[in-house]
DNA sequence: GATTCACTCTACATCGTTGTAACCAATGGC
DNA sequence: GCCATTGGTTACAACGATGTAGAGTGAATC
């Protein structure tokens, strides 16, 4: 069978201790014996086996990334961004694909593959509110997003609604009147729908533009296909539109297809801006306008503050951090020429909130 | 501390083996002894600890698919399909992006997480021809992609040869005689892009067409990026294009960017076909035609195998599997009108090989 | 010269399961 | 009425590592 820290400790003349002290750098060690024993596991090709020190050590240096699918380029930008984010503290990630299903996502919390890992960072989609007594867990979680606002663990989210906001000023700022948005979940209260469109709202008011439920397109899944399908309906329903704001980049890019199927040019008869700008629109045609809600420092971020959870006390104080989000303007919203490169148009700054924690970890 | 079956055995009054065989669901329990653990089970909410059991059995049930890069749309929806392949089989996915680095490729293979699944699914990028040896591994292996030709393992590759060469001949069809291909690599052997650059010069051939170093774009790394630089730079030094091939579709949405800021109109005078048939083609404007190499097989059939190995006996023959592939035309060559659907262009045949292995389990 | 301390190393128990062998009923065949 | 079989269960020994406590050294301290 395969090589043991026995074996390794015969052949070197050690006791199996010393063997693993030396494979886990132990610094107390003779020169002498460690040469015998580094010795032995070559000549043998010794390796260490995981799961017994799994075992032993109670931990994995593994974590879950939960998303809903890969697919969808934000979320595999976000992968790739965990990835290597804890490649960095030595940790390696598991990607739970939880497909927008409730049943998928409760399975995330409590399922049987929970134990695999030392912490999960968790982007949920249909748990929310309601679901609040789920994230209260006995491992380290942080969640991004905001569909829950009370849970007793640590958030990393976005300016959804100050972005949102922005956005929609800005497009109307351009003098645009008509302004759709693409991707709305009526009845959400909570959950980036709901906050963008929320902002979309508030970007209307503070534009002086009235609300015109026609202009809002309902679409549950935030893919290219949604996207299309949504703003194509809209169009087929000869609702008049200047500007569309997509609540997602997946969906700029579907209601992009949609309207240049239609033969409407944008930007020249539709404006358009997305949200999350994912690399696909900095290569599209037109290039898209879309709200960089600061990706790179969520999954850091993310990261950091498991790695702090897994390392620290469990009754630490919980965190919400808030990213500086930027507002980047391409050629869909001709705020750069053709060919021009992007600029930032806006920038809403971010922050951290600590929300003290009494003894039984509950917040205060 | 976390509730153990010797917790569970204790309370409900059996041993400790009899909660394994119940949590495993042997068979020849008494209805009654049953009932007593579960209830046990359920009052003390006992959770069966993975990593013990990982260590007896010698087995994890977690699968490794390596990758370059997530944030490539090919390689996030194939991990996105493997993913639920092996979900299928009660098998979690863990993800390694190797970043097109061959140290990472060498260490996937050999290195310190390997042995923390049961298996690889291994899509190389810099690992070749020379490195054959690499992958002479006593674990199970599925390699994806051709850049290895006798390694004895088993390969889910693609009909990259013939489907270039269709992809170029149905170009030269279309009336084009300035045919680019935007991705090659200058003195690679095998891979794909050799591979599919090849298939482009034996459609040059067959449709009587002169082959021109200067229609012939170099891109290291498949991005978005390097096509739009690649195509960019061939545009900017004056030569004469009529119609595009991308090696990949990422770097068709590049080329698509980089053509669009030329003012060149695909496919009024450009034609545009990319590889891979990924999500993204079928909503950018216009809509770009592709090969779709059978991903959907690809990665079924890849666990599928991966899940033999794991089964069986090591010493078994090894498969060849090539899926299917199909060309399918879409806007960016005229093939079909704007706003129509796309349409099955050609399709190549896949089939299964399989190589006999003497009892050493070299290839006969 | 006794005491302390830092090094270096070892013995042993332990992490929480599952495989193996074996035991004690109860059943059935002859 | 005895033996073989099956059903239901258990005791015990793994799986391969690490934590703890402590035993020897030798050098430094008083």
């Amino acid at each position: 069978m395969a090589v043991t820290m026995h074996d390794v400790a015969v052949r070197a003349g050690v006791s199996i201790k010393t063997v693993s002290n030396v494979v886990n750098g132990y610094p107390h060690i003779r020169p002498e014996t460690r040469r015998r024993v580094e010795e032995a596991i070559d000549t043998l090709g010794y390796r260490l086996n995981t799961t017994a020190r799994n075992l032993r050590t109670r931990r994995t240096d593994m974590i879950t990334l939960a998303v809903p699918e890969l697919s969808l380029p934000y979320f595999a930008e976000l992968a790739d961004r965990v990835i290597r984010a804890a490649e960095e503290q030595s940790l390696t990630v598991l990607i739970e694909q939880t497909g927008g299903s409730r049943e998928r996502e409760v399975d995330v919390l409590t399922g049987k593959r929970r134990q695999l890992t030392d912490g999960l960072i968790f982007s949920p989609l249909e748990l929310s509110q309601a679901d609040v007594g789920l994230f209260d867990v006995d491992f380290p979680l942080v969640i991004l997003g905001e569909r829950v606002f009370d849970a007793p663990a640590d958030h990393v989210t976005m300016n959804n609604v100050a972005a949102a906001r922005a956005a929609t000023v800005h497009l109307a700022a351009l003098g645009h009147r008509r302004i759709a948005v693409v991707g709305a979940h009526e009845g959400e209260e909570l959950g980036s729908a709901a906050l963008r469109t929320e902002g979309y709202k508030q970007g209307l008011a503070e534009a002086g533009l009235p609300f015109d439920p026609a202009l809002v397109g309902e679409a549950g899944l935030w893919h290219r296909s949604t996207g299309s399908e949504t703003m194509g309906r809209m169009l087929d329903a000869g609702v008049h539109v200047d500007a569309v704001f997509a609540l997602n980049d997946a969906m700029a890019l579907g209601a992009l297809h949609a309207l240049h199927a239609r033969d409407l040019d944008v930007p020249r008869d539709v404006a358009l801006i997305g949200f999350d700008d994912v690399d696909d629109v900095r290569y599209s045609v037109p290039t898209i306008s879309s709200v960089d809600p600061g990706s790179a420092q969520i999954a850091r971020t993310a990261v950091d503050l498991l790695v702090e959870q897994i390392a620290g006390p469990s009754d630490r104080a919980y965190r919400r951090v808030v990213p500086t989000s930027r507002l980047v303007g391409r050629e869909s919203t001709g705020d750069v020429a053709e060919g021009a490169p992007e600029r930032i148009v806006a920038e809403l700054d971010g922050g951290v909130e600590t929300i003290a924690t009494d003894a039984l970890g509950r917040t205060a």
